[in-house]
RNA sequence: GUGGGCGUAGCUCAGUUGGUUAGAGCGUCUGGUUGUGGCCCAGAAGGUCAUGGGUUCAAAUCCCAUCGUUCACCCCA
């Protein structure tokens, strides 16, 4: 039997409930905000993502579904939306059209990792990018819009820990800081850490290695580092989220991952769901709009990850657990219904009820097991001494009352249904 | 890429130190009035015990391999 490929579920009618009570709620929290949503192709020309994300990230060097289409064109199944969002925004000019614009998107995601809890090869985002200014105040309000949409979902567990890593001139100083520091302690780290120094040295914060940690705890901190604008920028930051109330961490620890983030970032995580515990994560990107050939252009925005936003709402008991609801079920008394009974349901749909019968022939005492299986408001019965007057009945199946009424008389059965 | 756990009915799981026809609950189906649901009762269907090999008189149970899955590292949403 041929199964899903490794790391990809099948969201099965059961689950699909929870699944649209999120999109509506993003859908409307966003559209509170004024963001206008964007959709953008599941492919891109790899150089994109390359250039975009960084070519030593591990998602661009080791997680991409890359491949050669038949023109010969290396093509790459996105692994994030920013870039591809930035890519449409430059090549529609749309910063001519708009000087500042704030988009949002829900889309599927792929990365080749080895899937554990919270992690999967196609995985579902959603997230927002403002594009065009520099203000603070932007910065804040994408950490309360991504903090409302989970919390409105009904998650209660939520931390929300914001830094600054400034521009990458006082970032440079930074790392040279840091670097000397290691030097001593090298031959300590683990293994893991000595790669990063290399690579990705403040990655070395994120390990959960402990002698790592008691290392990095007396490591030089990158807040003392940013210049007079970038820190007071991270000011009017936390300023603004203090204003509305929200509650937040500053974690100097807190590195993202990919390139192109400048100034601020932010991440809201889950103890909830497994050791993946960051549901949402983001930041400001002043330099990527130019580092993919657009001018100079600030720019903020987020993205979340759905199935770790469902996971934590399963862990939190926050899911709707309700079935299906219909309005109608209309069961067959005698076989030789079936035209009646047809009509009737297309009737009913036509008027905007939501109607189901029986299709497999099935006994009156099964079609009723079914209509209650379905939680159906009404039945109508279709046969019998009351079909040869030209009536059917109309059983109301939460108080188990019933009446007669004409077959074909749509309106007076409409009537009947609404009591 | 590295390491650990687990693969028994549609689902969740039992299955004793290897020992006859592999079980339960839920779900499904049928029946309990000739034309009436929920609760209850009775019955039925449904399993190559992941796959392949090995040990043994005997394997769901022990060993090996493969595949799948899951959790963690790594990394990230």
């Amino acid at each position: 039997m041929i199964k899903a490929i490794t790391g990809t579920k099948d969201i099965l009618p059961n689950d699909i409930n929870n699944w649209r009570r999120l999109e509506n709620l993003i859908e409307s929290r966003m559209k509170l905000y004024n963001y206008r949503e964007i959709r953008t192709p599941v492919f891109e020309e790899t150089s994109l993502f390359s250039r975009g994300i960084g070519e030593t990230t591990d998602i661009v060097s080791k997680e991409m579904y890359t491949f050669t289409d038949r023109s010969g064109t290396s093509i790459t199944l996105k692994p994030e939306m920013t870039a591809s969002v930035v890519r449409a925004y430059l090549e529609h000019n749309l910063g001519k059209q708009y000087n500042f614009l704030k988009m949002y998107y829900i889309s599927p995601m792929f990365r080749q990792e080895r899937p554990q809890a919270g992690r999967l090869r196609q995985f579902h985002q959603f997230g927002a990018e403002a594009i065009g200014s520099n203000d603070p105040a932007l910065d804040a309000e994408m950490i309360e819009l991504s903090y409302s949409v989970l919390v409105n979902f009904g998650l209660k567990n939520l931390e929300i820990k914001i830094n600054s890593l400034g521009t990458p001139e006082s970032r440079e100083i930074y790392k040279n800081e840091l670097r000397s520091y290691l030097k001593s302690k090298f031959s300590d780290l683990s293994d893991d850490s000595k790669k990063r120094f290399n690579s990705n040295i403040l990655r070395i914060f994120d390990s959960k290695d402990e002698t790592d940690q008691i290392i990095m705890n007396q490591a030089p901190k990158i807040l003392s580092y940013l210049d007079g604008q970038d820190l007071s920028h991270f000011e009017e930051v936390k300023k603004y989220l203090n204003l509305i109330g929200l509650n937040f961490s500053v974690d100097e620890k807190l590195v993202r991952g990919l390139d192109y983030y400048t100034n601020t970032t932010f991440e809201i995580i889950s103890p909830k769901i497994g050791s993946q515990s960051a549901l949402c994560g983001g930041g400001r990107y002043n330099l990527l709009i130019e580092q993919l050939g657009g001018k100079p252009t600030p720019a903020t925005g987020f993205a979340a990850g759905m199935e770790r936003i469902l996971l934590a709402c399963q862990n939190e008991n926050c899911m709707d657990s309700s079935g299906q609801k219909i309005d109608v079920y209309i069961v067959r008394i005698d076989q030789d219904k079936e035209s009646e009974v047809f009509k009737l349901a297309s009737q009913l749909r036509n008027n905007g009820i939501t109607t189901e019968h029986d299709y497999l022939s099935r006994s009156v005492k099964a079609q009723m097991r079914e209509a209650n299986r379905l939680n159906s408001n009404f039945v109508i019965m279709v046969g019998g001494n009351e079909f040869k007057h030209g009536n059917v009945v109309v059983k109301n199946m939460e108080d188990g009352t019933q009446v007669e009424t004409k077959f074909s008389d749509i309106n007076e059965i409409k009537r009947k249904l609404s009591k």
